[in-house]
RNA sequence: CGGGGUGUGGCGCAGCCUGGUAGCGCGCUUGCUUUGGGAGCAAGAAGUCGUAGGUUCAAAUCCUAUCACCCCGACCA
């Protein structure tokens, strides 16, 4: 492609509405440009990395045996209301109404559709396995879109559908999606971290997230990881097992009600009463679909919003209002306790269970109980782990110690088990006659993220470095003097011996100075960059630079192919 | 949805407090010079100041409403 016949508008000067490098070089390289919150057009070179990558992910998923098929994005209410999943998934759902006033969804993910498609045509088991997939664009309602493609209302993804007969095959389906996964990040140059994750509002069994490790602001997820064995999950997942656990009192001790004037948070509670923050409970009122619930997690711990959320069987979960506190407390936020609570579901986290004479709020203002114990002094409707896992506390598979660090999301994997099929009649008769529901799982790679997600990793100080396979052009090619004959006779030459030989090149052919060429080069990002110049054609030569490595090769005219297909292998 | 902020040529911003119908840098067009890391000079084109209403002789500037966008939080398939 010659620059000048294309569209790369770039840009000099930062812009303002982006926070992440990754996002404000996609701007400015001319990739992507904004058209609502969240809603994003993708210029040529963005169309092209994004071309690339789903090269790789439709070559892996066809190799790991998955068909490709498209689904509509347009999908009528009724399917979701089927499946219970118009309720639940609620507002980040795009609905709309169509001209007869019918409920229409544009699809976020295709679990309905999909499992409808299905049991409409499967009847055998021996029409099992199948392996369904598309890339398509995806439509959710994000209560904040930010970081540009990062969290997008309007993105692409890579979606898959498994559907077994047997848990033996679907673990060889699941696994073998898995595996693809990994191949199509290593090709995408991008080292991924498998984890396991919550199944949020997609159910199912077990889920597991494919992160890509940044130590930017766009790290979004938190993992925690062991340093000792393979265990990695979401914080929002990872069971907690404590390091620092405080000296439990052998005997039990009276309970006392004293007054903590002024004293609400935990800060001030253990500075007022001279106690270690290990030694009180915190109480936290939530309200689950409606009903009061307290949840009790150690002082210094924090609450895992989630844990609590399954833990009760939730569909909303939502801190109580101050109003709800004082109502089911009798007390204002800062003191409630489970002591003498009624008609309030009490959730209690194992590390709160087995403290013994510790510290909770009174119910009444500006009071605190001492020496509290539980079952002497109130019951636990429910003993769940309930804290957020954080450094330092010890792996739940080896007891090693555990290291808390950040994560994109770049794909996923549910075990879905046989809840969609059920619902929506995706059955089976076996080999004996009997009707079976099918064993489902779905797979995710966002293919607008993924692109970005790599550049948190891959820019320095002047623009992006592009793995190679995702990369727009594997090489940018700069003639320094568009007035001289020789130099563009050259260019000309080099450009289409590279086209010829299958490589993707990008000239540079517009009459501008050599630092803006130069400059536009390191912003868009191409891995290698060949300039031709006067100077070194006189001797026959021309330069080749890896956009990753400082140093510049002088190569003969002739053997440009060669020494471009050398330094391809080179790098990433 | 709660809190904070911003809307002024294509991009980045000043002007608003102390009303008098718009300015700077970049980019764009033309010409001359320059030409290996975002050139210089000269001449140009382009905005009615998010939208609607109000106050006033007069509104980008003051008031009200509304829309959009950004940031923090909650949410997240």
């Amino acid at each position: 492609m010659r620059w000048s016949q294309s569209y790369l508008p770039t840009l000099r000067e930062k812009q303002t509405e982006a926070e992440l490098i990754s996002h404000q070089l996609l701007l400015r390289g001319g990739y992507i440009r904004k058209l609502a919150a969240g809603v994003y057009l993708y210029l040529p070179l963005m169309q092209r990395v994004i071309q690339k990558f789903s090269d790789i992910v439709r070559d892996e998923m066809n190799k790991a045996g998955a068909l490709e098929i498209t689904m509509s994005v347009l999908c009528p209410a009724e399917l979701w209301q089927e499946s219970g999943r118009y309720d639940t998934v609620g507002k980040e759902q795009m609905r709309l109404k169509d001209r007869h006033m019918h409920d229409m969804v544009l699809c976020g993910t295709h679990e309905e559709t999909v499992t409808k498609l299905i049991a409409g045509e499967v009847r055998s088991y021996k029409q099992l396995p199948l392996n369904l997939y598309q890339i398509q664009v995806k439509f959710r309602d994000e209560i904040r879109p930010r970081f540009g493609l990062m969290r997008g209302r309007e993105f692409i993804m890579k979606d898959a559908y498994t559907f077994d007969a047997t848990e033996e095959s679907f673990a060889k389906s699941y696994q073998g999606m898995v595996d693809a996964y990994f191949n199509v990040f290593k090709r995408a140059g991008l080292d991924v971290l498998k984890v396991e994750s919550d199944t949020g509002a997609m159910g199912g069994k077990a889920a597991h997230e494919f992160m890509l490790l940044v130590d930017t602001d766009a790290g979004e997820e938190k993992i925690a990881a062991c340093t000792k064995c393979e265990y990695a999950a979401n914080v929002e997942k990872a069971e907690v097992k404590d390091s620092a656990r405080p000296e439990i009192d052998t005997e039990l001790r009276d309970k006392e009600t004293v007054d903590t004037p002024g004293a609400a948070t935990i800060e001030e509670v253990t500075a007022f009463l001279k106690v270690d923050s290990t030694h009180l409970a915190k109480t936290l009122i939530y309200m689950a679909d409606g009903k009061p619930v307290a949840a009790m997690v150690r002082g210094d711990r924090e609450l895992n919003e989630i844990k609590l959320k399954n833990a009760v069987g939730a569909v909303e979960l939502d801190m109580a209002s101050e109003e709800d506190v004082l109502k089911y407390t009798g007390a204002p936020v800062g003191f409630a306790g489970p002591v003498g609570l009624k008609d309030v579901q009490i959730v209690v986290d194992p590390l709160v269970a087995e403290l013994r004479n510790f510290v909770v709020g009174a119910n009444e203002n500006e009071k605190h109980v001492l020496n509290v114990n539980i079952d002497r002094d109130f019951r636990a409707d429910l003993i769940v782990d309930l804290s957020t896992a954080r450094e330092g506390d010890l792996c739940p598979k080896c007891g090693g110690p555990l290291t808390v660090k950040d994560g994109i999301e770049v794909g996923n994997t549910f075990q879905l088990g046989t809840k969609y099929a059920e619902t929506l009649g995706a059955k089976f008769l076996d080999t004996e006659g009997n009707e079976h529901p099918c064993i489902m799982g779905s797979y995710g790679i966002g293919i607008t993220r993924t692109p970005q997600a790599a550049l948190e990793k891959y820019s320095d100080d002047n623009g992006i470095i592009w793995p190679k396979n995702i990369a727009p052009y594997l090489v940018e090619l700069i003639p320094l003097q568009m007035g001289k004959e020789n130099v563009v006779e050259a260019a000309e030459k080099v450009y289409k011996e590279l086209q010829e030989a299958g490589i993707d090149v990008l000239m540079d052919d517009r009459q501008e100075r050599a630092g803006v060429k130069f400059n536009d080069a390191d912003l868009i990002g191409m891995p290698i960059r060949i300039t031709i110049g006067d100077k070194s054609l006189q001797q026959g030569k021309i330069e080749m630079k890896a956009r990753s490595a400082e140093q510049v090769d002088l190569v003969p005219v002739d053997g440009i192919v060669e020494a471009v297909r050398a330094l391809a292998e080179r790098i990433n």
